[in-house]
DNA sequence: GAAAGTCATTAACCGAGGTTAACAAAGTGA
DNA sequence: TCACTTTGTTAACCTCGGTTAATGACTTTC
């Protein structure tokens, strides 16, 4: 996720014309812990560019649950393929979880960009490539991995997250109640 | 999956010595029903075309259980992204689950068009968006729908799939037992 | 610093799905 | 055709994780 950035613009040799137009469209937002940078539902059709704090992405259902689909962290981007790619309703919500500051561009700003400027291609692709590569190891998790499985696998790979993670949040991108997080805590050998 | 197939490269206006060489290159495969096209683990830089048939990829744990990520069937196209993009072992195996028609492609050989051909790009970032769709739709169902609201959408949406299906692979399609799935038909008020 | 909210833990109970096994039905092959 | 394998069904039992609820440790907030 975090191989293809704003950066990968900043070094474009964009010409003046263009990078002024770039810089103007490109806002940024300073949002607090816990408000919403993306709504569920709402067609969205910006990409975001996390510069510090950390997001959730979460699927919330009819009867009031909410699932966790990924952290993003600084320096990560994020938005709603469906919005950008089908023009349709975002199908999570993106939520802070620390005080957070992020760039918003609109889609259609960077493929205008896109067009014009060839070298984006191999990043954009690239970075496609590596959210197909991305999902695919979700899946694999989700289908071929126990629950505890998935808590060390977390433990092991996102070690550095996990201080910053509420319990319950880490259940839910586990796919499990906190309740049964904390059980599982006592058993596992790896504690904390 | 289906939006990026051979036929984006038949359509193009290839020079003759481009037609031959990607004519030349592309290996067409019958096999048969049960044989493996590509196995767990090895390297297979290949891009896979289904012309007819039916293909399983599955993931095949230690403990001898298989997992399936998704069915391919005539018109889709697959290929290990973990080999072509890390030039590491496929994370997954792929099995005829009838007698079938694939034609193979080295990506290199796509890779070599794709830098001559920039009207390829479009195709290629296209195919690569939507796979990346399609896999957030799984990671969708695997962490939010249960095991029976994963039965009845496959039910609605693969309805013409499910007389070509072993009651086995559907029930590892959906992440749990054949006993489970079969137990389950009788509760449900889909049937068959 | 008291009140109100947020989180993690623990216990009791329950249900979905796993496991094993036995059996029936349907393919498959010499 | 007759054995053999592969599939689907059903039952008995068990485990994991969900649900609810009570409790205590924290933060916030005023």
């Amino acid at each position: 996720m975090n191989n293809f950035s704003l950066s990968d613009f900043d070094s474009l040799p964009l010409s003046d014309r263009d990078r002024l137009l770039f810089d103007q469209s490109n806002t940024r937002l300073t949002v607090k812990k816990k408000s919403k940078l993306l709504n569920q539902g709402d067609v969205c059709p910006e990409i975001y560019f996390l510069r510090s704090g950390l997001v959730k992405l979460c699927y919330h259902t009819l009867d009031g649950k909410e699932y966790i689909k990924s952290f993003i962290k600084e320096g990560g981007m994020f938005g709603s393929l469906n919005s950008v790619l089908n023009n349709a309703g975002s199908t999570f919500s993106a939520i802070a979880l620390e005080d957070s500051i992020v760039d918003a561009v609109a889609y259609t700003r960077l493929l205008n960009l896109l067009s014009k400027y060839p070298q984006l291609h191999t990043a954009s692709l690239n970075f496609f490539q590596q959210l197909a590569l991305k999902k695919e190891m979700r899946e694999y998790e989700l289908l071929c991995l126990s629950a505890q499985q998935r808590y060390e696998k977390f433990c092991r790979e996102e070690a550095a997250l996990m201080h910053r993670i509420k319990q319950t949040d880490l259940a839910s991108y586990l796919g499990i109640t906190p309740v049964a997080l904390s059980r599982m805590k006592n058993k596992s050998q790896i504690l904390i």
